[in-house]
DNA sequence: CAGCAGACTATACGATCGTATCTTTTTATG
DNA sequence: CATAAAAAGATACGATCGTATAGTCTGCTG
């Protein structure tokens, strides 16, 4: 028996178009609108057109549908995100200003259009627990170091001010993360949903004269 | 019978020592800690120390708890935000600079002191419903009117660039909140907890370097 | 064909939830 | 004191939740 003759197991894959991936989705997709207390899982069932049981058949218990969700949930992510970024390379590149410009636009971007994570994140935040310290081992120390690396890499290419670096991840990510969070507040008061491209861009070009050194106009 | 015979309602007032606001101030703890759907009457009485029979007769149903504990929250809020605007104030009032430092930095200490409302704010805004269209128009309308009058009375002062005053709202409230939003995350990663004198005003330090042109050292 | 493992389904159990109803205790006032 | 309202407590009901268990269906392999 040669050893390519074992077995494939067909669609192992993460994203594959099994009824566990589909249920993952869904799940993924409950947990961050009505957070882990809110899901149930007939609610994920419902949203992923499959029985109560075969749920509970894939995923032992809830925490481990959590989990499992949280996963997928960041490898969607770190698949999306480089693409992003990707786009803030393509344009105009030799111009600093226009790249950092073009870098937190795209940034913002992906987090308009990948709200899962954030809202996943600031839930459990929100409540610290055993999920928190999870996703704190899993995810964010990786998350945390990354993020001070790129701060400090634009940094050394003169692309970003040479201030303390975690300070400016923090100042960086809120400035553009708040935005989305507060999206649907900001939509239902000025009657305007900030995701569209004339409201970012006028956001990041405001954020622009903070950064650079301020013109201080350009209302 | 004179008019001021009437019966003075005792302690109808809001922050009494009755068993109601007892009732009031656990819940707002519970729904800010445990989320709406988290939250339970049973477990809003344990940590009023009464009977749960008692909460059910002081509010009628769950959504009425939470209704007069929002309500409770942003009055606590509205009480305790002034005397740290005054603390601002008081310190070096001929100085610009300074004044918007010590403005940031006693808006910061305020969302560390009192975190339910955002947490609250927060967790509705991620799961827009019933209870978030409530809250915009009983609260957050009003408070997005102040947020931005008090921007751009800053901005007239020349203590502010003049950019669009609801970008550089959302911009310095995000670079603010953010940080009280993942301290819990930031605590678990950096081994330090972001709530203390030290960590405060080293990012409020760089948020000013950002903000005022960038001396663009002081690391 | 037999059999077996994996995928899927049906059903049930105990706990808890929000709510409703009823009784007891306390308080205020004539 | 009498009494009525307010405050507080006791108990129960239907619904839903997470979980457990037993059964059915399908496709492969010996």
């Amino acid at each position: 028996m040669k050893a390519a003759d074992q077995k494939l197991p067909i669609t192992t894959n993460e994203d594959d178009f099994s009824r566990r991936s589909k249920i993952l989705a869904a799940a993924a997709d409950v947990f961050a609108q009505q957070g882990f207390d809110g899901t149930s899982f007939g609610a994920v069932a419902k949203a992923a057109d499959v029985k109560k049981s075969l749920v509970q058949y894939h995923f032992k218990n809830k925490d481990n549908l959590w989990q499992e969700s949280i996963h997928w949930v960041w490898k969607q992510r770190d698949q999306a995100l480089p693409k992003y970024l990707q786009k803030s390379h393509l344009n105009e590149d030799n111009d600093n200003s226009q790249m950092v410009r073009e870098l937190c636009k795209q940034i913002l971007q992906f987090t308009f259009d990948h709200p899962q994570w954030i809202k996943l994140m600031f839930q459990e935040a929100s409540t610290p627990g055993p999920r928190l310290d999870w996703m704190v081992a899993t995810f964010f120390k990786k998350d945390f170091s990354d993020g001070k690396a790129v701060i400090e890499l634009a940094q050394q290419q003169n692309l970003l001010p040479k201030v303390n670096a975690m300070d400016l991840l923090h100042i960086l990510s809120g400035a553009l993360i708040y935005l989305v969070n507060v999206a649907p507040i900001s939509e239902r008061v000025l009657g305007e949903n900030p995701n569209n491209e004339q409201y970012i861009d006028r956001h990041i070009n405001t954020l622009m004269c903070l950064l650079q050194g301020a013109p201080q106009n350009s209302r």
